[in-house]
DNA sequence: AATTTATGTCAGCTTTGTTGACATAAATTG
DNA sequence: CAATTTATGTCAACAAAGCTGACATAAATT
């Protein structure tokens, strides 16, 4: 029994089956490459991309708390407990408990981490401007709008926090110390 | 020693720094949400965002030797052989010998793999096309280019070869069968 | 006949995610 | 103030999906 259900089907799988292929497959490759060079200075580090994303946004978001981190990020404690503590003991992110709540330990970088995050974020950077001077000038908005239009709406909030974004350019946080 | 080294950095990193963190965020939130669906149907069958790679190239290029698929993975043929040997026992994946190279193994999709290739990729085409809905129409075009060139140069070619891309739209292999 | 190639497989390691359980200190609440 | 909740840390075990190295087999090539 059962078996035409094993036959080879040998026609391949196109637009014409009301799937949109080219941009699926396109964003796919897209993303692969955009991370292989950060990936590549990690390896140097010996660092992994959890600590990527953690220096990341501990320079992005200075001062946000663990529980923030958690919430940006969508790992459990543990999984960040992980590289967290590499991070700090290696002098890459310093704690520093709370102000108003002693039971938080808020997370800013080091000059050691800055640079770090500088470093990894410059060839993201590079290859983002390299895509768009093949596009017209204000081809950008575009893309800024698609892809934010492709994340999940109730989570767009976290976007706008971020400093220097499309809205909410700096706040007060930009002071230049 | 090194007592400044280890002082919190209080002021974000921003725009002004001369790296373009909006969209290197936008670029990560999007395909973090991009891959939450598909991801959410594998785990309904006990399967991984591996088997979902595999799954998929198999029905865009049925046919592809298992040398052809690790190539466009870029992973090693033990990791595939894992996944590749668990689609094949159970039914979405079959291997025809080689007629002109009787050592290589062509990859078929089932259609139970079909199906499974269909599934996967909806969520992902109705997001993308509810993100083009935003839009003007002829935006797509801008959007496909952009990506294009975020993906390594060298690796162009690759994507070319898919059917139903943006050059080469379907040659021989869409007579409907 | 010897070598190379395509594939498969065994064993073990790494990174990064997960769950569950439990500890501590600080804040909040009744 | 005592009890509870909250923010964080930590231990242990497990899973997915990468990796390397070694070795086997059959088929193609030299």
């Amino acid at each position: 029994m059962n078996d035409e259900l094993e036959q080879a089907i040998r026609t391949p799988l196109t637009a014409n089956d009301g799937i949109d292929f080219s941009l699926i497959e396109l964003f796919f490759f897209a993303y692969r490459d955009f991370t292989s060079d950060p990936d590549q200075i990690l390896e140097t580090y010996g660092f992994g991309r959890a600590h990527h994303r953690v220096v990341h946004f501990v320079n992005r978001m200075p001062g946000l708390t663990v529980a923030e981190l958690l919430d940006v990020l969508k790992i459990t404690k543990q999984s960040l407990a992980r590289v967290l503590k590499q991070l700090i003991d290696m002098g890459y992110v310093v704690q520093i408990q709370g102000l108003r709540d002693r039971r938080q330990r808020e997370l800013y970088p080091t000059s050691k981490g800055r640079e770090l995050a500088l470093a990894l974020a410059a060839p993201q950077s590079r290859r983002i401007a390299g895509a768009l001077d093949d596009l017209e000038a204000d081809d950008r908005a575009v893309i800024e709008a698609f892809l934010k239009s492709m994340v999940d709406p109730h989570l767009r909030p976290q976007i706008d926090k971020l400093p220097g974004s499309v809205s909410g350019q700096d706040g007060n946080a930009t002071r230049t110390n």
